[in-house]
DNA sequence: ATCGTTTATCGTCTATAAACGATAATACTA
DNA sequence: TAGTATTATCGTTTATAGACGATAAACGAT
């Protein structure tokens, strides 16, 4: 399923999108929730709505979310494949 | 046998710390020889010793490594007990 | 006490991050 | 087509990161 072998690069740029408590925990409910969200994630953290567009942004530049657009909405889910890739480097550490 | 359960921000800042393509590498090298070296990092990658210091400094500072001042060297290891709690924690994502 | 080795810190510069408000863009709905 | 809701982007400000050279600090050996 994994297109490419993720290299220290790849991991390296994921650590740093999770490198901030917000990002952590935005990853943390998109995983609880399986079912993607978009502007809610807005409503459950105390920062505006262009400071999360922007956390988002730099998930998605990452690889470990990805964002789909749906009507006027857009809905954000974790790549589960880039997830346990990543998983599986830790785990290997 | 840890000391305290980390938080989401504790993990936030580790990811912090690995989120450098020179940082995950030290902390790769210093995984592979368990035994701890210091300056010999500096001849590995090719950036002055200030520099290398510093990232020292950052992965020292969110607690994934460790350093022991002995004699004129100082000597960096994993916390090991630290990098199984990360382990534990992306396990579990 | 001085010297050489090793590491940490300081000061500087440039680049990127983090946050915001304001505005643009998108696409439903009336 | 006009209006509304939703999200992305722009521009700005302040703070932090990343790199370096130079210097200081610590220690062992001469």
């Amino acid at each position: 399923m994994p297109e490419f072998r993720m290299d220290t690069e790849t991991f390296a740029k994921i650590f740093k999108a999770l490198g901030h408590p917000t990002r952590v925990k935005i990853v943390e409910h998109l995983i609880k929730i399986n079912s993607c969200v978009c502007g809610e994630i807005v409503n459950i953290f105390p920062f505006s709505q262009s400071t999360i567009s922007q956390h988002l942004k730099l998930l998605k530049e990452s690889g470990i979310v990805r964002g789909e657009i749906e009507g006027p909405k857009t809905c954000y889910c974790v790549d589960f494949d880039v997830l346990n890739q990543l998983k599986n480097y830790v785990a290997n550490l």
